[in-house]
DNA sequence: TATAATACTTAGTAAATTGGTGGGATTTGA
DNA sequence: TCAAATCCCACCAATTTACTAAGTATTATA
């Protein structure tokens, strides 16, 4: 039940971009280097966020990436399903879902369903200027 | 972010045994052929519940599994978090987590630790008995 | 007491996934 | 034209997943 670091990555990458929201356009090496994250492998997961108009891209010299909203339009939940794929528990739950020929008696169904509601429902309640902010709220009091 | 077949086979299992509980001891051919799971790899799984006193084992003739406490004893975290290891989503929320030299200013450390309770509170609030009854307020109202 | 049914143990393994790296082509401001 | 940047495509090693194989140990019953 892991999220893998494509997910976590591009949080950590929009989340520097949010913070680095009015210095132009940002360029991946310095990303890189501040998250200590390998240039390389965040060049493979930017497209994904590119591609959805999540972020807008220069290229060229002194080109680089910003942030297409602000931060507080974005929900984790949202840039968790685009990076993810699906953060559905089980396979059953994914947006293609996998046929499953017990689906009809699948006593467990339920229980995945309201697993995924409450994982769906926390994640987009949390937006990246929530996260910016150390929102209290975050974390659900005891 | 998927629970493994470990976990979902074990749940399975523990509710075949739950549907079964006045028939004496259950052998693992019969919730194999029942659930159409390997019987192969359900004895693999197996040793992870028994060692926790979960179930009870009669080896020999007419040998087989029981459970050992009443279906609305057991919660679907207490199962998960055996079979699967950790249910964590970010490896640093594990038991025994791995270092992370980032943690001091982390800034989605309070959204994975939130993420982490929302799915523990509820997996904890189901038992095997819920999942029985098909409990309607498993899935929360929209 | 022999037998057959069962749990238990250990090892192996093919396929998929994860988490990258490498090499270059393309674009663009200076 | 040059250098800095994005973009693109292929490759790869390690790990995990989901099993399978082959046997040993135990025990009710005939």
């Amino acid at each position: 039940m892991k999220i893998s670091t494509k997910g976590r990555y591009a949080l950590r990458m929009l989340l520097d971009l949010a913070e680095h929201k009015n210095d132009g356009f940002i360029a991946l090496k310095d990303i890189a280097a501040r998250q200590g994250i390998s240039k390389k492998y965040l060049e493979q997961i930017i497209p994904i966020l590119n591609r959805s108009d999540v972020l807008n891209a220069n290229r060229g010299y002194q080109g680089g990436y910003r942030l297409a909203k602000s931060p507080d339009k974005y929900t984790v939940g949202e840039i968790l399903r685009l990076t993810e794929g699906s953060i559905a528990p089980v396979a059953c739950l994914d947006h293609n879902p996998i046929e499953c020929d017990r689906s009809d008696d699948c006593l467990t169904l339920p229980l995945w369903q309201g697993l995924n509601k409450v994982i769906n429902d926390y994640l987009d309640s949390v937006t990246l200027q929530d996260i910016l902010d150390n929102k209290k709220e975050m974390v659900a009091n005891d």
